[in-house]
DNA sequence: GAGGAAGTTTACGTAAACGTAAAGCATAAA
DNA sequence: TTTATGCTTTACGTTTACGTAAACTTCCTC
């Protein structure tokens, strides 16, 4: 069973971040772990706060627009109709933002396709100069994957 | 018909980025404008390099790691065998990349969805205090879109 | 009880990606 | 001719996200 307490190490080992990197999330009220005397004690909520931090890293997102992520959730429950409004457009903007994204990985998707097929070309002109294979085997490598 | 070179304000204007930036994209090797005298003269393929930097930017990627994808196109038709293989490694590496930043995306996707649903249900509660709403209509509501 | 490993705070250093003056040329309009 | 506009270089400042070192506790082991 996984327990409900980490250590900064081993959150640190399991997330393959340095312990420098966590205390940096704690001050920048990104987690927030109880301490037992001075050693932080982190709970299960923590470990997965942690985890979508650096998701948040993998799609380019700052400490700040992350925390606001966080916020956006946790007022989610809590707030006034006006509160509510807002939180609302802010979804919408983020689910906005993705939809770019998601554009955009498309496209640089294309392009590497394209750049993998030059390779391909360009590696077929310099073996065929050796073996003698064809075009015609080349595109059968390619189709093949 | 659009024009075939382009002033640093111009193309400042149509991204919406300073002045300042793309100088500096041309300081760090991912531009390369000619000079009439002093001033710079941006090109065509330079215009699609700035689009291209922006879009890596959105996608969380350095200028470094932005001016490696460039190059890996560029070199794609010049290199020798050896260069050819790093190539691929490094193509491949990227695609995965983006594979996991599909993930990511799919994954927040969802959690925003899930925090739309929240605030709907709170804004519900609120309403059906004043309006007397029943939770009948906010599922219509919900589901038109 | 002398390390050694893992935790802590404090604080200065750093790389990336610009921002922000300061000061100077060029050219077109008033 | 002056003034405004737009371009330029040089250079120091700033924010983000940590790295890195120093100096200190705590606990375990030998």
């Amino acid at each position: 069973m996984s327990p409900s307490t980490y250590s900064i190490s081993d959150l640190a080992g399991e997330f393959d971040v340095t312990t420098r990197s966590i205390r940096f999330y704690e001050d920048q009220k990104l987690l927030f772990p109880t301490r037992r005397g001075q050693t932080r004690i982190f709970s299960g909520p923590d470990r997965v706060r942690l985890k979508l931090i650096l998701r948040g890293k993998r799609l380019g997102f700052s400490l700040a627009e992350t925390r606001e992520l966080f916020e956006l959730w946790d007022e989610s429950t809590t707030g006034s109709m006006k509160q509510l409004e807002l939180l609302m457009t802010k979804i919408q903007e983020k689910k906005l933002a993705l939809e770019q994204q998601l554009n955009d990985i498309a496209m640089l998707q294309l392009e590497l396709d394209s750049a993998e097929n030059r390779c391909l070309d360009a590696m077929n002109e310099l073996n065929e100069e050796q073996t003698g294979l064809e075009q015609h085997d080349l595109a059968l490598i390619r189709n093949a994957k």
